[in-house]
DNA sequence: AATGAATGAGTTTTCATTCAT
DNA sequence: AATGAATGAAAACTCATTCAT
């Protein structure tokens, strides 16, 4: 037998004001994805959300309120993967590190499209929800970088701009898919990506002495 | 007395013109590159170039009209640099092709920084001005590989990967600097980046077995 | 067990309802006040009387009708200050009539506030609550002054006129505090100006020939 | 001959748009005036001035630009009227006084109307364009009471009720026209009323010992 | 050729009111 | 009886574009 919710119409109300708030922000990631927040009009997310443009605010308070409850809500949802991403280790953490993110990537197309959109031409976007999830990522790559040039194995490279161009190499691979002229990677086509670009950082491009023999 | 000029005022006239289209685009440029296409006002473009909005008029059928030159303009300019690139031989042609598409890059950042911007979000600005360039430079570096491949000096890498990945090592150095955020690089900096972004390319960044003896 | 009233719900709920009405129109009563009728919101009514905005609509059909409950609601008080007032015997009875006015007003500062506002951009409101009651007041003071006239106690004055100054004058003394710019007077100081009024209405400015002896 | 005008085009432009934006006060202040400042729509406005409602917008930046350009204007106009009245010296100043500022309140009644209406619910109009007036006029009134009183020519009486109450008496010769319900006074009785509200204040309403013999 | 002036079409936002629960 | 949710209608304001001079 279920406790009795002390305040059980507030919680479901809340939940379903949450559940519209969602439905809102989806219809208007398609359509910030699509046109970009500047020609996207309210009428357009109304319309694509299925309500009465006033209705809109009802759940927000302005068009830009509702681009930047798309950025928070997923900006938290990256939290997570730096949390798990803990450190890099060898070449098979670095391939997985890829692919995860790959993953992550292919299932927020659009909100990415958006956000990438939206911080090229507004610098309060690109400080506070993109740079910060850049010098993150670029971090780790040092990190790594920088530990495996004191062990030897790497040459001795500038760790900045070995994450810089690693992480070049990742966008060349998902900026075609988040533009939406490429399908999304499928998890097979992600795999191999990220074996890619950990090969291409790694070993280069050119035959090896050892190998070409 | 000045010679009598067959078509003075016309030709003169013309001149005149087109210098005055090229204030506007010039002026244009630097507002679309600030905020966007779809945010900049007629009005910011005129104020740009310090005449009447109604001005505008006179030299341009609409707004959507002066982005379209300017992408125009433009996209001669690259033209040049294909041509000149017939070919890609071996490393030290690479590390030329990188320098000056930096250099060609650097002088251009605020029209690169307004393509980049409405290509992501207009078709046909991207498959007309955008796609068709990064083909052809795609190609020129797949040609590159699948050559180098056949003669063996590459171990046998898909070309179209590689040259995408080449392509994002190169945007990576670049993309700072248009989005505003870094300082256009020095052309010490873009020979140390061209040569950077080719070790890494064809040597990796691991210790090579003969090297770490 | 209670005893089963011929009409029990009925009647309660009917008191239930009027309290609540008499609540919204407090509340509504602040709001307009403050802010005049046409910038308010149904919304600061509902915030001001603590209800969802579609719960006034079971009260009243409008804002509107909202606005006329207000004034119809102190329309009604004010008859029984004109049914004691039968009529100004002299200068003591004047003095009374002001005190028991300005006692009136001070009760009732936002509701005067509030009609005093709308009056005077609404024409209905104007001739249906405002002129009705001045008009009676006027009358009142009108016919005290026509009879001193008579009585060779006042001088040959148009008493309209008289009527006018003396209300002027009233009125400049409460006007502050229904503004809001002044605490309502205390008793004391009603006492005072209503004294102040009469003797100024009565006796002039100017040192009596005998009294500067 | 006349000078030639260093910026003549200048200037004449300047004029132009000085009196397009003394129409559209005019037609503002008209519908100010009928409607309340909250109730009336830049389409009012613009119906009134026969003009697009966008163009409004190349003259003033806002409605409430509008309203404000409107209390400046008149403010300024009312600034000669305290210059022109250095003092009050006796009986004949003071109706000189009445009848003059009635004739002003005359060939302003729309602007009065409007600027009483916001005053009373708006505190920064009534603080900077309302306060300060009434603040010059009762301490002009002020001054003269406290002199007559030293002068043994008026009784001692609290000079700020005295002004007070003189100001009430004026308002209530002016508000009905103000208001709309009146016509302007004439100017014969606009002098008649001078008197009298001069009359009322120093002699008071009572017939005198000497003058009832 | 340059532009001040005007504006229609649209954009974001507000708000009184309705209605299903 | 109370109200959350939805919305049509309208409000203030914007802006690309036209046009007369």
């Amino acid at each position: 037998m279920p406790e009795p919710d002390p305040n059980p119409s507030s919680t479901r109300r809340d939940r379903q004001i949450q559940r519209k708030r969602q439905e809102i922000l989806a219809a208007a990631t398609q359509v910030f994805a699509r046109k970009g927040f500047a020609s996207t009009t309210t009428k357009d997310i109304a319309n694509e959300a299925d309500l009465g443009e006033s209705t809109l605010y009802n759940y927000f308070e302005s068009k830009r309120d509702i681009l930047l409850a798309i950025l928070e809500e997923n900006h938290v949802l990256f939290d997570t993967l730096f949390e798990m991403t803990q450190g890099l280790a060898n070449r098979d953490s670095l391939i997985e590190l890829f692919d995860r993110i790959l993953e992550i990537f292919s299932g927020r197309i659009l909100f990415l499209r958006t956000i990438l959109a939206e911080a090229w031409v507004d610098n309060d976007i690109l400080n506070n929800y993109l740079v910060l999830r850049l010098k993150q990522a670029s971090q780790l790559i040092e990190d790594f970088i920088a530990n495996q040039v004191k062990a030897g194995v790497f040459r001795p490279i500038d760790p900045a701009l070995g994450s810089r161009l690693a992480l070049g190499m990742f966008f060349s691979l998902v900026l075609p898919a988040l533009r939406g002229i490429e399908p999304p990677p499928s998890p097979e086509q992600r795999r191999a990506w990220a074996e890619s670009v950990v090969s291409f950082l790694l070993d280069g491009i050119r035959t090896r002495a050892g190998e070409s023999a």
